[in-house]
DNA sequence: ACCTGAACACCGTTCAAGT
DNA sequence: ACCTGAACACCGTTCAAGT
């Protein structure tokens, strides 16, 4: 049996590849970008890989532990900014901008990031770069564990955002009906706001969003909060 | 035909509240809240109300409006402080919170928080009374529309975040075995932050977080964001 | 106008049976 | 050990038919 394991002609059909946990995350991954987040199911997954639901269940526990696996894959894209010494701060600017786009890129991520709690060498990888930052800008154990999250969820709520906002054909059109029903008398001050509520691309907002976040966070130590 | 409204003798049962968008609502909610957001489908809520799923298609045009309704009665829930001069500050961070606490309240809230865009009355009422404390603070157009956005996105990204550990026993409880499984070679920085990631329960974390969006949307200002 | 049952086109997950 | 088909218990939505 001597290399038994190239047998090299394997006539019918393309080779179909063996089923794997990478392929499936791939496969999901692939359906996502295609369908959006209501759009991904394991039985379609399954039928793009040639195979029935039941298969998947071999090398996944559930949809839920494969969601996680889809977002940390997608995480593994985030661009992480090599070490300087001194410049934490544009570089954590700089994780937190890749790792929302990376989310914003494309349709459920998300969603994802939000619903699910994503466990995987890319996530640990991003914290861990994160965590470094923070803490060579001097905070304290606890606030830059805090920090770290907080930076996290929100760029993750931007991205959930604008997948929720997606379909429509402009950012904020959404809005646009309900503030021209709006009655100046009963709502002046959304009326003052007018056009603002709609202006600004989204990139323009999001940088603004990361740049607040981090003045606050440097602004606010945690002792000073009173419950 | 005088006083044909009132046919006073429905023996049958104990008379069958009529069909309507309220009934459906306040049906939809209680199922979200014994269910949770997977649980929440129209054919639970018509059954019910002892029907079909199809009739209730004659109040709501699909589950997506339907979710946006029931958010948005959710958010009548939230208590707006009484105006008072000067006190503008206190006030925006009171009603961020009561926002929050009324998402993180029910189970799914917060997830609908986030997927869908709530338009109603209570929502206005909650915008616009936002609104005011911005513009109170004197904050112009542009920033007061992008900080309502930001704090409303804040807010329910937070409740989010609970709701998709909700099931865990205790709220941070998921990431240890993660974090023991943690080779402190690979990811030193994660290491030291150690059990601080998992400290401090969820109050302290939002006020924390509210605290510092607050600061940092007053400290930031907008042309001060490059690209 | 409102309500209904049945049907359509989907789901995730389990399980006995095959290799 | 891995894969499969069939089944189970669900979905949202549509539609013809009833009142």
């Amino acid at each position: 049996m001597v290399n038994g394991k190239e047998a090299k002609s394997r006539r019918e059909r393309p080779a179909k590849a063996p089923l794997s946990r990478e392929a499936i995350v791939d496969q999901a991954l692939e359906i996502l970008t295609r369908y959006g987040l209501a759009g991904l199911s394991l039985r379609k997954i399954a039928a793009a890989l040639d195979t029935g639901a039941a298969s998947l269940y071999v090398y996944v526990a559930n949809l839920e532990e494969l969601k996680s696996l889809i977002l940390d894959r997608a995480i593994g894209d985030v661009k992480i900014p090599p070490k300087i010494k001194g410049r934490w701060r544009v570089r954590l600017k700089a994780v937190a901008w890749s790792y929302m786009k990376v989310l914003i890129a494309r349709p459920g991520l998300g969603q994802l990031a939000i619903q699910s709690i994503p466990v995987g060498p890319n996530t640990l990888r991003l914290m861990e770069a994160i965590a470094e930052m923070l803490l060579e800008g001097n905070l304290d154990q606890l606030a830059a564990a805090w920090a770290l999250d907080a930076i996290l969820v929100h760029a993750s709520a931007i991205a959930a955002e604008q997948d929720a906002r997606r379909g429509q054909s402009r950012p904020l059109e959404w809005m646009k009906p309900a503030l021209e029903d709006l009655n100046p008398k009963e709502h002046p001050n959304i009326a003052q706001l007018g056009d603002a509520l709609l202006a600004g691309d989204g990139e323009a907002r999001a940088q603004w969003g990361l740049e607040f976040m981090i003045n606050g966070i440097l602004s606010t130590p945690i002792e000073a909060t009173k419950l």
